[in-house]
DNA sequence: TTGTAGGCGTTATCAA
DNA sequence: TTGATAACGCCTACAA
C-alpha cells in the first residue's frame, strides 16, 4: 500500500496470506471460518489499522450504511436529543446519521422521501412525530427495503419498529398527583385534532380524573394548536370560568407558557391560585417564571433504543419499546392555597 | 435494464449509441463535448429518468457527496436552523447532510472527527460556533481534503470559508438605541472568556457606549457563563448597585432570562424600571414575560450561503460572508420611566 | 473451510 | 471529440 493511502482488503489479504474473500468473511463475521485463520486475519487488521471502505461496501451491497432521520420539526430540543441519542449508539460503527427535515403538508412529501431513500440507498429511517403517525409513509419506506423505526406517544406499530412514550399514563399520573395535592377543579388544554399525542394526552387526562374520582367540567376543557398563542387564548377563556379552576394541565409547554402569561397578567398567584403543568420539558419550561412543572420524555434513551432496532433488526424485539416519562417537579404546581 | 432496477450509465450509453465515458462527460459537464452528442445523451437521460448512483461515484472519486455538520450544541434552534438552511441549498442535488454532535472538551475530539471524515470520505464540513473557532480543527479538515466553511461571530477565516454575523456592530447598534431611548446607566452581562462571540459582543458594547458618549461603569459589567443561572447571579449583583442601571444588555437570551427573573423577583417593573436586551432570539425569548427584545442572527440565510460555499467552491467567494443581525423589538426594552 | 472469477456503477488513462 | 480498458474496494456465486 502507498504511504498515505489507507489499507484495503487486498493489503490485509496479502499480509495475512489469504484471499480477499477470506478477509471479507472475517469482516462480515461469517460463521464458517477456521478459528486460526480468523485470528490471523484479525491480527493483521489490527496491526495495519484496516477499516473497510463504506463506499465500496455500499456499492457492492446496493445499500448504504446511513440512517435517515425524517421529521417535521416537532420541537428543536427533541430533534437534537434524538440526534444525540442515535449518535451514541452508532458511534464506533460504520453507520452515519443523515437528516431530512420535511414539510408534512407538502403534496410531494412521499415522492421527496422516496427519492431521498432511493438515492442515498438508506439502510434505515427513523420517523419522528407527528409524521411517524403516517402509515402510508412507513409502508413506503419498507417497500423501499429500508428498516423503519417510528417514535411516538402510543403503540403505532409492532414493537420491533417502535419506540413510544406512554403519554396516556404519564398524564393520568400527573393529574392524579394534582388531585392528591387537593385540587378539585382541574382544567385541560388539549392539542390539535389529528395528532396522536394530543389524543393520548386527552385520554390520560380522563383516566387521571376518573382515578381521582373527579368529574370533568366541559367548561374547563379547551383545545389549542400546540402554539404559544393558543395558550394565551385558552387562558382568556379558562380564567373567566366561574368558579375558576385551581389547576390546569396543558398538553405541551408552549401552550402552558401562554396560559401562564395570562394568569400572571390577571394578577393571579402561581401556584397559589392556579397551578400549571406542561408537557415536553422544553428549554422554555425551565426559563419561564415560575419554572414550569412538566412531563419529560426520556428522549435520548428512546433514541438509543431506536437506533439499536434500526442497525440490528435481529435484536430489535429485545430492545424496550415503551418508555415511561418523568414528571419534572418545578414551582408552577403545588397545593391550592386555602 | 431489468423491470424494477434503476437505469444505469450503461443503459443511457446503449440507448444513446455512445460510450459510457461520453455519458459520464455529460453528467460531469465536461467542456470538450460535441453539442449534438450532448443533447442526444441528455434527451435519453431525461427520457428514462436516469440518476447517477452516488455510491458508485463515491467509490470512483474516493469522495462522498456528503456534507458534515459538526457542532457542540450551541443552542438547539441554531443547530436546527442551520440544518434547514443547508438542506434548502442541497435539495435536488446529490448531496446529503450528515450530522455529528461532538464534545469540544473531549481529548479525542480531533481523532474522532478525523476518523469521521476519513471513514465517510466527506466532501465538506461545516463548523458551528464555538468549535468553529478551533483553527487546529479547521486545518486538519482541510488536510483531509475536505472543504471547510466556518460559522462564527467575526471574521475567523477567509471569506470563501466563512459565514459570520457581525455581532460587534449589532450590539453597538442595540446599545446606541438604548441611549436614544434615554438610558444613561447601561449595564452589560458578558459571555464566558474564550468564546469569540463573547469577545465581539463586549467590543460592540464598548463601541455603542462610546458612540452614545456614555462612560462605562465597571460596577455594571458582569461576566456570566451563557447559562441561565449566571443570569440570575448577575441580576443579584447588578440590581444591588447604587444608583442602579436602567438597562442591561445580556450577551445571550438564557442569561437575559435569568436576569429578568431576578428583576421581577425584586418587584421591578420591566421595562419601566429596567430594560433588558438579549441575544440569539431563542424560543424562550418569545415565551418569557415580558417578551424579550433580542438580537437575531439570520441563521437560515447564513446556512444557505455556507452550503453554497461548500458544494461549489468556485463560487464561494461570490457568496456573502458577513451577515447583519436584526434587533427583534419586543416589550422588554423601552424608554426608562421618569 | 477457502479461493477464483466476475460484478456493483462510476471515473481515469490514454490512445484513436 | 470520443471510446476501450482498467481501476475504485468490496461482495456473491460457484468451485475446489
Amino acid at each position: 500500500m502507498a504511504k498515505d493511502a489507507k489499507p484495503t482488503i487486498n493489503d490485509v489479504a496479502r499480509l495475512a496470506g489469504v484471499s480477499k474473500k477470506t478477509v471479507s468473511r472475517v469482516i462480515n463475521k461469517s460463521p464458517l471460518l477456521n478459528d486460526a485463520t480468523r485470528s490471523k486475519v484479525e491480527a493483521v487488521i489490527a496491526e495495519i489499522g484496516y477499516v473497510p471502505n463504506p463506499q465500496a461496501r455500499a456499492l457492492a451491497l446496493r445499500r448504504n450504511f446511513l440512517i435517515g432521520l425524517i421529521h417535521d420539526n416537532p420541537n428543536a430540543q427533541m430533534v437534537l436529543g434524538v440526534q444525540e441519542g442515535i449518535l451514541e449508539t452508532i458511534r464506533d460503527t460504520e453507520f452515519a446519521l443523515v437528516v431530512r427535515p420535511v414539510d408534512r403538508h407538502s403534496p410531494q412529501l412521499l415522492d421527496d422521501i422516496r427519492h431521498f431513500i432511493e438515492q442515498q440507498r438508506l439502510f434505515g429511517v427513523m420517523l419522528l412525530p407527528p409524521i411517524s403517525e403516517n402509515d402510508e409513509l412507513a409502508d413506503m419506506c419498507r417497500k423501499l427495503g429500508c428498516t423503519v423505526v417510528r417514535m411516538g406517544s402510543a403503540a403505532l406499530d409492532k414493537s420491533e419498529h417502535l419506540v413510544a412514550s406512554n403519554d396516556r399514563q404519564a398524564v393520568a399520573d400527573a393529574v392524579f398527583w394534582l388531585s392528591e395535592l387537593g385540587h378539585r377543579r382541574i382544567g385541560f388544554i388539549a392539542g390539535p385534532q389529528g395528532f396522536r399525542s394530543a389524543r393520548e394526552r386527552e385520554l390520560g387526562f380522563a383516566d387521571g380524573m376518573a382515578r381521582a374520582g373527579l368529574t370533568i367540567d366541559p367548561a374547563l376543557m379547551e383545545r389549542g394548536t400546540y402554539r404559544f398563542e393558543s395558550g394565551l387564548a385558552a387562558g382568556d377563556r379558562l380564567l373567566a370560568v366561574d368558579p375558576p379552576p385551581t389547576a390546569i394541565f396543558s398538553s405541551n409547554d408552549e401552550m402552558a407558557a401562554g396560559f401562564l402569561h395570562r394568569a400572571l397578567d390577571k394578577g393571579l398567584k402561581v401556584p397559589g391560585q392556579i397551578s400549571i403543568i406542561g408537557f415536553d420539558n422544553t428549554a422554555t419550561a425551565a426559563h419561564i417564571w415560575p419554572p414550569l412543572t412538566t412531563v419529560q420524555w426520556p428522549i435520548k434513551a428512546m433514541a438509543r433504543a431506536a437506533a439499536h432496532k434500526l442497525i440490528d433488526p435481529l435484536e430489535a424485539a429485545s430492545q424496550p419499546s415503551i418508555f415511561l416519562s418523568d414528571l419534572i417537579r418545578r414551582s408552577s404546581a403545588d397545593a391550592p392555597s386555602a
